[in-house]
DNA sequence: CCGGATCCGTCTTGATACTG
DNA sequence: CAGTATCAAGACGGATCCGG
């Protein structure tokens, strides 16, 4: 029975405003904490990412395809180069032959994995209610 | 200089064994929580659609368009269905001329607000470490 | 008018083959 | 092995249309 307090929402309606209150809606660089630093990071295909290098602390390309199951090289690919460019993962070439490649988490990564734990532990807890809504919804 | 402690790292580590630990990463019903919820509610439209709402109250149909600046009629009209089925929200309909139609959270909404919340905050507080990250990788 | 469904051109994704 | 190239399929943005 997790209800929201009537407090939780006040103080939710602070931070909130603290956040929108100043700020132009029809200028996209300023509500830039939101729009612009959580689409590179927030898409489903990097969350999956960034957890699975929290649980795994070093994983080769062909390893996290595997691991993130069902994204393609492209993708795969595509979101490492973004993520690696916003500061969230490193990537080590060792020129062997073949050659090895290895991802893991900065410091910055692990601060942004923290975060995405609670909440994935969020979800986990409430996975049962959105699945009852959702077939309650269609069924309706 | 926030940085990340060892011992964080363990005890996400821990956490995150707890939620993979067990999972099957073929069988993609029992990675859902992850996966599946966060698919719906996650994405950087439905991110920004919770967190004006928790901002107003109440919201109508185009005052949310403008809100949530850039979004199309379709993918807003698609998105506040799925937060609805998905239980984040109620949709009103009031039979006047015009029509007017309210959307607000609902209860389990606002329990996912706190998180976004949180996930913004950290945007926020972070965003300047993104953005020099991104400009010195793409200036390399 | 308001809420949204529809249509269409464009941009993003996905699947698979292929290369250094 | 790590990643591009290529092409098909789907998502998206914008404009328009329509019922209430």
């Amino acid at each position: 029975m997790e209800t929201i307090t009537e407090n939780q929402k006040v103080r939710a309606a602070k931070k909130l405003k603290k956040m929108f209150g100043h700020v132009d809606l029809r200028d996209t660089s300023l509500i830039c904490p939101i729009r612009d630093v959580m689409a590179v990071a927030s898409d489903k295909w990097s969350i999956l990412i960034v957890l699975y290098l929290g649980y795994f602390p070093v994983l080769r390309f062909n390893e996290l395809k595997k691991k993130v199951y069902g994204i393609s090289n492209k993708v795969l690919s595509e979101r490492l180069k973004h993520l690696e460019g916003d500061g969230y993962l490193k990537r080590t070439m060792y020129p062997e032959v073949p050659v090895r490649v290895e991802y893991k988490l900065t410091d910055f990564g692990h601060s942004y994995l923290q975060k995405l734990i609670e909440l994935t532990e969020w979800a986990e807890t409430h996975k049962n209610c959105v699945i009852s809504n959702r077939t309650s919804y269609h069924g309706s």
